[in-house]
DNA sequence: GACAGCGATTGAAACGTTTTACAAGGTTTG
DNA sequence: CAAACCTTGTAAAACGTTTCAATCGCTGTC
């Protein structure tokens, strides 16, 4: 319906269709009653420029996507906040991905950005193996890294010290006089789980403790479900521990939930510590006392990563660590 | 970079570009010896197609605008899943922006979406006046309302019956006894409000009770904040309800941790239900009665909806209403 | 009075596809 | 054996912008 065209406008202006690009584009370059003229035409026809011509002449789509595992994800939605509040400014549009960890969806996506010729992608990466970055490179791929450091050279990326952040969860709860602790956490096989695993160990080594008083379990993912499973295993076990430190917020959430129905006082009984400092840790039954990441402070940082790579043409690549900070409440 | 084209692969092939654009969208048309070797050059060279080129061509882009208030909204971020998930099966790619609830984020957006020429656009308006639905059925655009029953013409909608939703919950409260029941809302110029509120007088009138002994508690917005608040003022309150009917869970929650930390029993001296069955409300300390409302149906619906009117050519608007049901739990 | 310099405007090429109309060659049909 | 018809492939136009080089009037300057 809407056929209305630069041709038309400049047609209706009386002007050439190189005038109204330059009205559009280089204002200064117009005569200001020629200028008002022609905006007036535009304003009367309705005229709204076809972005697909103009990223023909470009070679690049004013635009940027945004893969993580999953939005549901209270933590990866606040992280996408501070991307497209970020990216905005910088006037790209930011199109919000799920790759539901799944090497296979993210390919597609990547795919669908190389097709549309956007400017980069920030992702929250499956498996970033030196190979898997060398082929977005090949393609011509602007990459920054999120959650998740690089050992890889030539990329931005942007992570917390989740070594860092354990530390201090754990070493906390030593400080509190708790002997046995529990360390809940997803697959081993994240990084996340590692790195936070790491971080309560080297607190057990900065107290001289032992390491075998921390006892870990392994739950299938970071939710709330899990979280529940994981209490009830506690609850369950002969000689209980008198702390617990979850690798995430959503784990904490369900175990806390599961605990305190079973009659047992937090943090009295047993003290829980969470990770991330999601929204929801503020309004649980017992406040939780969580390690905070600021996940659209993280988004915000790599949407800038990723803006000055895009404009920047002596860009160099750099990995932005962000440091975790606990946040006490009620729960330790 | 990957300066590589349609033309570099018809030339190394051997044959002319029209081919290789043949073997890409009509493969049947050219002999398999032909387009085997076409292949190989396409997959040696790594050729991705310009999406850009294609929408100049057929004058749309094979992505759709999902504009929502707040992915931060835990029933947003499931309409969400719902959308992208099925548009994905219709080669559809979404694009999820945050409106922030202003007409002005809103617009640049739309805007956004009419100069990407896209296929259309999926919405929980801020303000869906018939004159602005007339503004973007002038540009041509392709709308579906979400979570928004249209009282305007020519537009698909997808919503919840949110009357008959608030009636199931008011009417479960009154059926268990309760005397004098509050209503906690958000701000009562949006929608959700306004037909929470008529629901909950409706079951009022089927009990043959007065008007007067239902509160209303408007609060400045739907989150847990505002939640604790209401719950703040409930305490300090003179003659406190008996029960407490929320319009969303988010407001729910932070009454729940308000009243439990004061030491009130729920359900016992005050009876809690919420709106939309998020995820968190399984997962609270009391478990919250919620009236289950199905985010990702939802979204799922309105995806089917506008893939329609892409599609077919004989596409008449539909509204399509979600019946909602009550969930009971350890809350109420 | 010719000419350089300048600001404003323009014509036309280029971007990478899809698509239409047509050609060349081979096969069936009457 | 010629006419009609497939099958396979091609040349060229079209899509709506941006941008470069060129043109056109002017105003001063020598």
């Amino acid at each position: 319906m809407s056929a209305v065209g630069i041709k038309q406008v400049a047609e209706t202006a009386g002007v050439s269709v190189a005038t109204v690009s330059n009205v559009l584009n280089r204002p200064d370059r117009v005569a200001a009653p020629t200028r008002a003229r022609v905006l007036e035409v535009i304003e009367r026809l309705g005229f709204v420029p076809n972005a697909a011509a103009r990223t023909m002449v470009s070679g690049r789509t004013k635009a940027v996507a945004l893969i993580v595992f999953d939005v549901r994800n209270p933590f990866l939605t606040d992280v996408a906040r501070g991307c497209e509040d970020t990216m905005l400014a910088y006037d790209n549009a930011v199109m919000l991905c799920n790759s539901d960890v799944s090497p296979a969806k993210e390919r597609r996506y990547l795919d669908l950005v190389t097709e549309q010729r956007m400017q980069g992608v920030l992702i929250n990466p499956v498996q970033p193996t030196a190979q898997w970055l060398a082929s977005l490179r090949s393609r011509g791929l602007r990459v920054v890294l999120l959650d998740n450091v690089a050992d890889l050279p030539d990329v931005c990326s942007v992570a917390v010290d989740d070594v860092a952040g354990a530390e201090q969860a754990v070493t906390h709860l030593l400080g509190r006089g708790h002997d046995s602790i529990a360390f809940v956490t997803g697959p081993m096989t994240m990084r996340q789980s590692v790195d936070r695993h790491a971080g309560s160990l080297r607190a057990f080594d900065l107290a001289e403790r032992p390491h075998d008083s921390l006892r870990v379990l392994e739950m299938a993912a970071f939710t709330v479900e899990q979280g529940r499973r994981a209490g009830e295993r506690l609850l369950a076990s002969a000689r209980r521990p008198t702390a617990v430190f979850c690798a995430n917020d959503l784990l904490a959430l369900g175990l806390l939930q599961v605990v305190l129905r079973a009659g047992v006082s937090v943090p009295g009984d047993l003290a829980i510590v969470g990770y991330d400092d999601i929204d929801a840790t503020e309004a649980a039954a017992v406040p939780l006392t969580s390690v905070h990441v600021g996940g659209y402070e993280l988004g915000q940082a790599a949407a800038e990563l990723l803006a000055d790579e895009i404009d920047s043409d002596v860009h160099v690549h750099q990995r932005k660590v962000i440091e975790p900070k606990l946040v006490e409440r009620a729960s330790s």
